[in-house]
RNA sequence: GGGCGGUUAGCUCAGCUGGUCAGAGCGCCUCGCUUACACCGAGGAAGUCGGAGGUUCGAGUCCUCCACCGCCCACCA
C-alpha cells in the first residue's frame, strides 16, 4: 500500500461551514490580544499598532468597512506572524449627527421627535438605541475575520473617551487654542446645528441673479431720491433684510462719487453707507454689492473692515427673524418670493437672469446651508496645522500614496479655525461653564468646576454650555484616548505612537488631519508614522454605492455567497493604494476559485501521504539526500516567492502580494510542482525515502504558502493548516504561526527544471497545433544539452506523463535527431532543448504544418535578434549603458542567434 | 479659478525608483487522456500602453503641450 485512505475534506471548499468555527477557535485561544493567552509575540520586538476608523455605532457593515478591515487585518496578521506584539483595537464612534439623523427618522415613524422628547429623554432613547445597534457592527467585523482585540473594545462615548475629551479641551483652552466667539458659521436648518467647512458640499445649481435698485438718499433731507439709485446684484434677495452697506471697488470710477453717500434698504427702511472695498469685483453684476455681514463670508469680512452693523435676519429654523420686519416668521424661500414681489411693486427689481452657481448643501441632510452669525467654540488651528505640516515634511508621518501629501499640504496651509460647537444633544457636552458675570470656566473635572475661575461664584450659579462637540473632536483623540490617555498607562507606553493609520482618502481631512494636529499638540508626538489611504469601493459601473441608487452590495450577503476569504481577496487583489475599486462578481469569483484551488491542492497533498509516514507525524524538513530536481526547484521557487512577498508587504503593495501568491500557488505549485510530484509519489520503484522527501517538500511548500496567504485569506488557510502536519515548534493555530523565512535559491536547478517545463509546454503546443488527440501518446526524441542532464534523467517519467510523450527517447545530440526527423514529425525547440515528435497517421501532412510553424517562429526570432543586434552595434549603448545591461543583451543575442540558426537548419532540412 | 488623478488586450485592472514589462482575471476560440480541483486541465487569438512633441544609448515608465473622464480645494454677490 502506497497511499493512505482518501482525505475526509469535502471536494469543494465550503466557507460557510468552516469560517464561523475557526473564528470561535481564534477567540477561544485568545490570540488576538498582544498579551493574550495564545499570543506567541516576542515582547522584545517593537509593537505594531494599527488604527482602524471606528465605524458608526448605528451603522451596519458596508463594503468600505469591509475593504478597510481587510487591509488592516492583512497588515496586523502579517505583523503578528513576524512575532511582533500587535494591537488592532476595535471601536465604535457615537457619530453624533449621523446617529441623531438615524434616530430622528425612527422617532418620526413613532410620532415623536427630538423636540417632543426633550434633551434627557432623547438621550436615554439614544442610549437604548445604540445598545441595540452596537452588536450588529461588531458581529459583522467578526464575519470578515478581523483579528481585533475584543477585550479592548472602546466607544467614543465611554467614560475614558469622555475624560480624554475634557482634558484635551481644557489643554487647548489653557494653551489659547480654544476660544469662544461670535462668528459666521455654516448653519444647517435641517439639522438645526452648525457644521464645519468640510460638511458643506458645494453643489452646482441653476439659480437666478436679480438686480435690485437701492435708492440714494438726498444729502440735504436724508430722504430717498426716487430717481437716483444704485443697482446691486443678488442671488439671495431675502438677505436684503440684513444689508448694512453697499460696497464698490475703490478704483471703480463709475461709483467714485457715490462712496460716502447713503442708500435706503427697502422694507427694513435702513439707511446704510456706500463704501469702497477691494473685495468687490467691478466686472461682476453691476459692480456694486449689497453687504450682508451676518449672512455671507465675504460680506462678513467687509463688515469687519468697515465696522458695519451685523444684522442677523434668520432664525434656527431658517425663518426670518424679528429683524426682518414684516417678513418675520416667514420661511426663507417664502420671504424671498415676498421680497421679490415687493421690489417689483416698488419698481426696484430691474433685472433677472438665470445664473449657474454653487450652493452649499449639508453633507448629512442635503439642506441648503445658511451662513449665520453665531456664538460658538472654535479651535485655533494655525499652530496645530503648522505642526502637522512639519510632521509630513520631515517624514515623521508618511502618507501613502504620496500624492495625497500635496492635498494635505494645500488643505493645511489654507485651513480655517475649526468650529467645534454643535447644537446637538448626542455627544460630548462642551466642558465650559458660564457665570452670571459673563466669565467662562473650562474644567476637565467630570463633576464640573467648583466655582467660577474668575470671580469665584459657586458652582450652583454656573451654567454649562449646552452645545456638544463636533463628533470628529473625540475621533481626533482616538489613537491615544483608546490607550488610556491622559494617563500614562501600560498600553499607552507600549503602543503609542501607533504604527499605521488606515482609512479611505475621503476622510483624510475630517479625521486624519485632526488626529495628527491634536495628537502632536496633546501628546507631543505624531500619532502614527504611516497613513495608508485606501480607495473607494464602487459598483461594477464605477458609481459610488448609495442607498438611493440602490446599488449597494451587502458584504454579509457576499460573505454568504462567496466566503469571507473571497471577499477579502477581491477587495485587495489588483488594487493600488488610493485607487478606487470596482467590485464585480468576477473579482469575487476569482477569490472564491482561488480558495477552492488551494483547498483542493491541500486535499491532494494530504491524500498523497506515503504510507510510511504516520498520519500524525510531526513535520520535518525533507531529507536533502533524497531531493530530486523537482523538489529542489520547488524549494527554490518558494524561496523566491517568500522574498517577493516580503518586498510587497514592506512596500504596502498588497495588490501585488495577492498577484504573486496567486501565481505561485496556482501556476507553479498546482500546475507544476504537484504534477511533477505525482509521478515520483506513484513510482513504486522509487525508494520510500525518496517518496517521503517528495511529500515533505510538498508539505513544506504548502505550509509556506499557507503562511504567506494567511493575512489575506485567513479562514481557508487556517482550515487547511489544521490538517497539515506541524513542526514541534509550531503553535496549533496558523494565526500565530511564524511568517516564513526566505530560504536559499538554486539558480541552476531553476534553470534546468524551468527549461524542461518549457519543453513540456512546447510539446503540448505542437500537439495542439498538430490537432493530435489528447489521449494519444507520441514518441518524442530529445537532444538534451549537458546543463539539463541531471534534471532530465530524474524528470523523464514526469515529462512522459505531462507531455504524453511515450516513449521519450534521449539522443546524444541535436545531430542525432536527424535520423528520426521526417515527413511525419514535428520539431520542438525550447530553452536550448530540441525535440522531435513523431506524428503517426498524419504522414506527409506534417510537412506543411511543420514548415508553417517553424517559419513563424523563425520570423519572430529574427525580429528579436535584429533588435538585439541593433542595440549591440550602437556605440552609445555599449559605452553608456551599465555593464549588467550590456552583458544581458549579449547573452540574449547569443541565445537568439542560436535559436535562429536551428530554425533555419530545420527549415532547410 | 487653482490643484490632483485616470486614459495599457472586448471588459475590469496590475505594471515600485526608465533597460526580457507588454502582464493578470474575466470573456472569446480549440480540445479535454490524466481519481486534488469543471469554483477544473491543456493550447490559442487579442494591445503601435489616449494624441503630439521632447529628454535619453534606451520610455506605458521622465518632461512639455493637447483631448476626454473623474476627484479635491476655492468668499464672484
Amino acid at each position: 500500500m502506497t497511499q493512505t485512505e482518501a482525505p475526509t475534506l469535502p471536494k469543494a471548499y465550503q466557507p460557510s461551514e468552516v469560517e464561523g468555527s475557526i473564528y470561535e477557535r481564534w477567540l477561544a485561544a485568545d490570540v488576538f490580544a498582544p498579551d493574550g493567552a495564545g499570543s506567541t509575540a516576542d515582547p522584545e520586538l517593537p509593537a505594531f499598532t494599527i488604527i482602524q476608523p471606528p465605524p458608526n455605532v448605528t451603522g451596519s457593515l458596508h463594503l468600505g468597512h469591509a475593504q478597510r478591515s481587510s487591509v488592516e487585518d492583512l497588515m496586523v496578521r502579517h505583523a503578528r506572524m513576524t512575532g511582533r506584539p500587535t494591537l488592532f483595537l476595535p471601536g465604535l464612534d457615537h457619530a453624533s449627527i449621523a446617529a441623531q439623523f438615524v434616530l430622528d427618522r425612527i422617532l418620526a415613524t413613532e410620532g415623536e421627535s427630538r423636540q417632543s422628547l426633550g434633551r434627557e429623554r432623547y438621550l436615554d432613547r439614544m442610549r437604548r438605541f445604540v445598545d441595540e445597534t452596537r452588536p450588529i457592527m461588531l458581529g459583522q467585523q467578526r464575519r470578515l475575520g478581523a483579528s481585533l482585540d475584543w477585550g479592548r473594545l472602546r466607544f467614543t462615548m465611554d467614560e475614558v473617551s469622555a475624560r480624554a475629551v475634557r482634558v484635551a479641551f481644557k489643554r487647548l483652552y489653557d494653551d489659547g487654542l480654544a476660544y469662544r466667539t461670535e462668528a459666521l458659521i455654516h448653519w444647517c436648518p435641517g439639522c438645526r446645528t452648525s457644521v464645519s467647512d468640510l460638511e458643506v458640499i458645494p453643489t452646482e445649481e441653476a439659480g437666478t441673479l436679480w438686480t435690485v435698485r437701492y435708492h440714494l438718499l438726498d444729502e440735504a433731507t436724508g430722504e430717498p431720491l426716487p430717481d437716483e439709485a444704485l443697482s446691486v446684484a443678488t442671488t439671495r434677495p431675502e438677505t436684503i433684510l440684513g444689508d448694512t452697506a453697499v460696497a464698490v471697488h475703490p478704483d471703480d470710477a463709475r461709483f467714485a462719487a457715490l462712496v460716502g453717500r447713503r442708500v435706503r434698504i427697502p422694507f427694513v427702511e435702513r439707511d446704510v453707507p456706500v463704501i469702497a472695498d477691494e473685495a468687490v469685483d467691478p466686472a461682476f453684476g453691476t459692480g456694486a454689492v449689497k453687504v450682508t455681514p451676518a449672512h455671507d463670508a465675504t460680506d462678513y469680512e467687509i463688515g469687519r473692515r468697515h465696522d458695519l452693523p451685523f444684522v442677523n435676519v434668520m432664525n434656527d429654523d431658517a425663518t426670518i427673524s424679528e429683524h426682518g420686519n414684516g417678513f418675520a416668521g416667514l420661511d426663507r424661500y417664502d420671504a424671498r418670493r415676498a421680497i421679490l414681489d415687493g421690489l417689483r411693486e416698488r419698481g426696484d427689481l430691474v433685472g433677472e437672469r438665470p445664473h449657474e452657481m454653487l450652493i452649499g448643501r449639508c453633507q448629512r441632510s442635503d439642506d441648503v446651508i445658511e451662513p449665520r452669525l453665531k456664538t460658538q467654540w472654535f479651535v485655533r488651528v494655525g499652530p496645530l496645522a503648522e505642526a502637522a505640516l512639519a510632521a509630513t515634511r520631515s517624514g515623521r508621518t508618511r502618507i501613502l500614496p504620496e500624492r495625497f501629501e500635496k492635498e494635505w499640504e494645500h488643505w493645511l496651509t489654507n485651513i480655517h479655525d475649526w468650529n467645534v460647537s454643535r447644537q446637538l444633544w448626542w455627544g460630548h457636552r462642551i466642558p465650559a461653564w458660564y457665570c452670571p458675570d459673563g466669565h467662562t470656566t473650562v474644567s476637565d473635572d467630570a463633576a464640573g468646576p467648583a466655582a467660577c475661575a474668575a470671580c469665584g461664584r459657586p458652582a450652583e450659579e454656573l451654567v454649562q454650555e449646552a452645545d456638544i462637540f463636533d463628533t470628529w473632536f473625540s475621533s481626533g483623540l482616538w489613537p491615544f484616548s483608546t490607550l488610556g490617555w491622559p494617563d500614562e498607562t501600560a498600553d499607552y507606553r507600549r503602543f503609542y505612537p501607533t504604527s499605521v493609520m488606515e482609512t479611505g482618502y475621503d476622510i483624510l481631512f475630517f479625521w486624519v488631519a485632526r488626529m495628527v494636529m491634536l495628537g502632536i499638540h496633546l501628546t507631543g508626538r505624531e500619532p502614527f508614522h504611516t497613513v495608508y489611504l485606501s480607495g473607494l469601493v464602487r459598483d461594477p459601473l464605477g458609481q459610488k454605492m448609495s442607498k438611493t441608487k440602490g446599488n449597494v452590495v451587502d458584504p454579509l450577503q457576499t460573505i454568504d455567497d462567496y466566503g469571507a476569504d473571497a471577499l477579502r481577496f477581491a477587495l485587495i487583489d489588483g488594487t493600488a493604494p488610493g485607487n478606487d475599486l470596482r467590485l464585480s462578481p468576477a473579482r469575487l469569483e476569482k477569490g472564491r476559485n482561488f480558495a477552492n484551488k488551494l483547498w483542493n491542492a491541500a486535499r491532494f497533498v494530504l491524500g498523497a501521504r506515503p504510507a510510511s509516514i504516520a498520519s500524525d507525524a510531526v513535520r520535518r524538513a525533507p531529507d536533502p539526500a533524497h531531493l530530486g530536481p523537482a523538489e529542489r526547484w520547488l524549494r527554490s521557487r518558494v524561496a523566491a516567492t517568500i522574498a517577493a512577498a516580503d518586498r510587497a508587504v514592506e512596500g504596502y503593495a498588497f495588490g501585488e502580494l495577492t498577484r504573486l501568491l496567486y501565481d505561485a500557488i496556482w501556476s507553479e505549485y498546482c500546475d507544476w510542482a504537484i504534477e511533477l510530484a505525482k509521478v515520483r509519489l506513484a513510482d513504486a520503484s522509487a525508494a520510500a525515502a525518496e517518496r517521503e522527501a517528495t511529500w515533505w517538500t510538498l508539505v513544506e511548500a504548502l505550509d509556506a504558502y499557507l503562511r504567506l496567504l494567511h493575512p489575506v485569506m485567513p479562514f481557508v488557510t487556517e482550515a487547511i493548516w489544521e490538517s497539515l502536519p506541524h513542526a514541534e515548534a509550531d503553535p496549533s493555530l496558523l494565526v500565530v504561526a511564524r511568517w516564513p523565512v526566505v530560504g536559499g535559491r538554486d539558480p541552476d536547478v531553476e534553470g534546468a527544471v524551468g527549461g524542461l517545463l518549457e519543453l513540456v509546454r512546447g510539446i503540448r503546443n505542437a500537439r495542439s497545433e498538430g490537432r493530435i488527440e489528447a489521449r494519444v501518446a507520441l514518441r518524442v526524441d530529445v537532444a538534451v544539452p549537458p546543463a539539463f542532464d541531471v534534471a532530465f534523467e530524474a524528470l523523464a517519467p514526469a515529462i512522459e506523463r505531462l507531455a504524453r510523450a511515450r516513449p521519450l527517447v534521449r539522443v546524444p545530440d541535436a545531430g542525432g535527431l536527424d535520423d528520426v526527423r521526417g515527413p511525419g514529425t514535428l520539431t520542438v525547440l525550447a530553452a536550448g532543448i530540441e525535440a522531435v515528435m513523431a506524428v503517426p497517421g498524419v504522414g506527409g501532412s506534417t510537412g506543411s504544418l511543420e514548415r508553417e510553424r517553424l517559419a513563424r517562429e523563425l520570423t519572430e526570432a529574427e525580429r528579436l535578434l535584429e533588435a538585439a543586434r541593433a542595440r549591440l552595434t550602437n556605440e552609445q549603448f555599449l559605452s553608456r549603458a551599465p555593464e549588467r545591461v550590456v552583458a544581458g543583451a549579449r547573452a540574449r543575442e547569443a541565445e537568439l542567434a542560436e535559436q535562429v540558426e536551428r530554425l533555419r537548419a530545420r527549415l532547410a532540412g
